[in-house]
DNA sequence: AAAAAGCAAGAGCGATGCTCTCGTTTGTCC
DNA sequence: GGACAAACGAGAGCATCGCTCTTGCTTTTT
């Protein structure tokens, strides 16, 4: 049977992923290390090479699969509003799985938003998976626009040459106004903005709970959004 | 004299800093090496211990030099703005401060605002110097909301108490609503994720013009703070 | 002038990523 | 069924890292 060798080739490669990403876990994606998994799999340290050809493989791999929850997680949550027309609720459920997704893994969120690894260029497999999550903000703001929402924000020229293309890529066809489209990334860039805050200690001394403030800020722009 | 040997000690402690940046500026903060500076400066690795306890140490040393950096860009773009009075330019001034200052030296911005080392806790030498940039952005927001600005913004009961705190340690003695410290946070947060989003690699494929997305932000914060 | 403190050098420890070689096992093709 | 190629794990080794310890030398202090 020629599927042998090839399973237990899948089976491994799985194994190192999973070790991986308990590693990076316990001791952040800076310390991930190919021997300590190695160790752990009772192999010496060159045989990982069969499976990954450098440790920045291993986490290109990692960053992918993180992708990947992410994106599921965020697509549970949206799916999981009954009322598909109560856009303030699905806003809601979004944006609160986005946050809690980072909170219960800390190391997987830092590992997709925060310092890449000098050096380290994504490689284009990973921008499929990068877009997943993010895609389901655009086709609420999508789906809203559709259903009469507006916003009267002023849109600089040079992103609504961005947007024609964006659109493009992205898939949408209907589109009249590029301003929900870009009230939908600013609110984007809030929500992750005041995650990696909290996440990566800047809330400290300055707020005590900082999931008000996080809620605070989705409620501001569900008002603007809304507007 | 007794100050040769300090003095030659407070110009070497100078130069593996300066190295050390010209480090980090090349390859990241997480590629900083010890050795790399000894062997730059003809010395043995084990010396440079003699300056700094550890590599911990020298980062330290690095994150705090980086926030006061940035604290006197932002003060010195705010003070530049003459009308004090005109909040709109100072607030432009001042967020388009730091997003300058953060494209100017990536690697410093990632130091202080990308995952944070892990295993590194922030040694409390460094909370002060930490506020400093922060420090002009509350100021914006306690003169302006003497000049009678505010905003019928919701603040959460949760942050309410938060913010007591937060004006006694700040030193802030007049002010009646909560509500433009809350935009102010957020505004805070916003502009940071944009900046971070976009420093990270995170806006490619997405917006070709991030500085035109940058300054909506900054444009939408503007017109929630002074509505 | 003697004692103390600061300093650079060197060797060394444990650990990392990665490479190369060498038998062994597994799958494939004639 | 047997020859051949590919895949595999083990092992040794290289260059690098942070950090420690000891050993002399120099500067400062007493």
């Amino acid at each position: 049977m020629t599927g042998a060798r090839e399973r237990a080739r899948v089976e491994l490669t799985a194994e190192i992923v999973r070790l991986a990403r308990v590693q990076i876990e316990r001791e952040g994606a800076a310390n991930l290390s190919l021997r300590a998994i190695a160790r752990d799999l009772n192999m010496v340290s060159s045989a990982i090479y069969r499976y990954f050809a450098s440790r920045d493989e291993l986490l290109t791999r990692l960053i992918i699969d993180s992708y990947e929850r992410l994106g599921v997680t965020v697509e549970l949550a949206d799916a999981a509003v009954r009322k598909r027309i109560d856009f303030a609720s699905r806003w809601r459920a979004i944006t609160r799985s986005i946050r809690q997704w980072a909170m219960v893994n800390p190391s997987e969120y830092a590992l997709l938003f925060g310092t890449p690894v000098p050096g380290y260029a994504a490689p284009s497999d990973t921008i499929g998976p990068a877009t997943r999550y993010s895609m389901v903000l655009i086709s609420l703001m999508v789906e809203m626009e559709a259903h009469g929402y507006r916003s009267d924000v002023k849109v600089p020229a040079a992103l609504r040459k961005d947007y024609v293309v964006f659109r493009k890529t992205a898939g949408i066809v209907s589109s009249e106004s590029d301003a929900m489209l870009m009230n939908g990334m600013t609110a984007w860039a809030n929500v992750l903005g005041v995650i990696s805050l909290e996440l990566f200690g800047h809330l400290h001394n300055v707020v005590d709970t900082p999931g008000a403030l996080f809620e605070a800020v989705v409620e501001q722009h569900w008002q603007r959004m809304s507007a």
